[in-house]
DNA sequence: CTGAAAGCGCTTACAG
DNA sequence: CTGAAAGCGCTTACAG
């Protein structure tokens, strides 16, 4: 059977629909009397409100959208969990696209998410995103927004990130640390300013340890995948058959560069450390352990959440908006990879 | 600026609401002119019609709702990532729910789905599922439901699955014909249909290669986590010293299994051969790499929301609903951890 | 204490 | 060819 409706309770009881609603939302204005009937018969036949009535009433559709670069990805997997556990305290209800780090899509997604008029936005841009336009439309059409992970200095608006300039300076000073002199770093993509920061924190480690920075030690990993991890292993031997340790954008590149050296007698770590980014959960089975640095996803999402409700609250209270840029600390793990004996 | 609406247009115009409508959705019952002239102004002023409005008007909300019983896992991410694929060319957005393998959770979420009235919910249970009430009475609201990977065989509904029996005894069968003539079983919980049936394919296939089945052989996995593949390993090898091959309900488990080995100095594949489930993205990295059976993730996603809006398309005609149980083929692939010498 | 009316933004059957 | 009216299911200011 369908779902009731305000209108058939009033009928069965007799009274009008206004006093019915009225009653169901404890007004002072209605008989104690009334309201127990009603409250009685709403119980009987499972009455639950039309959501979308309610939206097109109150102008609010009770739901945020996220638009994120991919999902079948442990980190960002992490991130969804936290936004999705913290919207449902708030009674929101999450729309999820991927952008598959295209800007296009990006681009028709966040249309989707205002014709849908989303309450608010969570989004961490594609790698890919050259243009900030449809971003700022986000912004010039009133609806709040929050960047969280890959963002944008150029947006104004509030942001959640990790710091990786700092994340990617303690794990390059952990190899330095454990004896490393020569230092590879297997980096992500030129744009996206999460591996530009990362790629900061690695070399101004090695100046601040007086190792010379080499341009040539520095290797782009486009997809950021294993087989480029991989790869570049090979070739960084052939390169720089001195090298004694690399600094891996991601745990998968990470993996990628020790089963190369598993499978060619090299041993990690002792002839190469390695480091990785992220803590994937396989990391720490891998052999040896790999040591990497925890992002606090979970975390990361419960406060791009939480920002955004306190930016949707604002705005319907019409007080001014503040931004925030949060910085989540993270964590060092070493692990066997890095362990020179 | 605000959102623009019809009524804006119209009054620009000079012309009623219902024209603007009409011309907007090309009416035949429209002059050119008039066409000409309102698509213009649309276009100028970004008009995008107001979903809320839509949705009550249309009875329908050009959304479906997704409960799954944990995100950030591989396999279901796939899926997921199949689902929001498909559902953005079908126009469906999809709102996301994690159960988190609670019960009671899943059975809030459904309540949260019904009253946003989406259009279809998709499901996979959570393994504490034991009541099916909450699910029975989606489908008595008269909402299409298909359930995919962690189904109930009792709901009476589309359903998308692999088959879990024939993937396990081929798995199985894959460490008999590589030699192995004692072979454990680390199952997962006992109430999840497919950890039933992963358990009876290894069940089976040993007895069809004459070979006595031992329930002191079987550990279960209540947690499916790595730990415990690491526990029971050395568990088994405690219980069983001559145990010579391991089929894993995931690969984590396996992952765990083969730490431990690795760290004691058992040769896998040479003493003890292992096989995973599910082909997570870094099993091919481990040392030695990890033999598996790869599941459909993406496809399962695809094929089960195709059904869906099937479904829902067929009601809004006042079409009869078929059901269709689908099995999706599973593919074993052979690495190194179980290739004897 | 109760309810008729207006309105959120659309669509469409109907009248002119 | 155009537009007034009704209606989707609610809420709330207002009248009685």
């Amino acid at each position: 059977m369908a779902q009731v409706t305000l209108k058939e309770i009033a009928d069965i009881l007799g009274i009008s629909v206004t006093t019915v609603s009225k009653a169901l939302k404890d007004y002072k204005d209605v008989s104690e009397e009334t309201k127990k009937k009603v409250r009685e018969l709403a119980k009987e036949l499972d009455y639950q409100p039309n959501a979308m009535a309610l939206s097109l009433r109150n102008q609010e559709s009770r739901t945020i959208g996220l638009i994120i670069p991919e999902i079948a990805h442990h980190f960002f997997a992490n991130i969804i969990n936290g936004i999705i556990l913290e919207a449902e305290k708030h009674g929101y209800l999450v729309i999820i696209l991927q952008s598959n780090e295209s800007f296009d899509l990006e681009t028709k997604q966040i249309d989707l998410l205002l014709n849908k008029r989303v309450d608010g936005i969570l989004m961490s841009l594609s790698n890919e995103t050259d243009s900030l336009d449809a971003i700022r439309k986000i912004i010039s059409n009133g609806t709040p927004l929050v960047l969280f992970d890959k963002i944008s200095k150029m947006v104004n608006c509030s942001k959640v990130i990790i710091d990786d300039q700092k994340a990617a300076y303690e794990a390059t000073e952990h190899l330095i640390k454990s004896g490393c002199k020569k230092i590879a770093h297997f980096r992500g993509p030129l744009n996206p300013q999460g591996s530009i920061d990362r790629f900061l924190g690695y070399k101004r480690a090695l100046e601040d340890h007086k190792i010379t920075y080499d341009p040539s030690l520095v290797y782009i990993c486009n997809r950021i995948s294993s087989q480029e991890g991989f790869d570049y292993a090979q070739q960084v031997l052939k390169d720089h058959p001195d090298v004694d340790g690399i600094f891996c954008i991601t745990d998968l590149v990470a993996a990628g560069a020790m089963s190369y050296f598993n499978k060619n007698g090299i041993f990690v770590p002792d002839q190469i450390s390695i480091i990785g980014f992220s803590n994937w959960p396989i990391s720490s089975l891998l052999t040896p352990s790999l040591s990497t640095v925890d992002q606090p996803g979970t975390r990361m999402g419960k406060e791009a959440l939480g920002i955004l409700v306190e930016e949707i609250n604002a705005k319907k209270k019409k007080e001014p908006i503040e931004y925030h840029l949060i910085q989540l600390p993270t964590k060092l793990i070493a692990r066997n990879s890095s362990k020179k004996s």
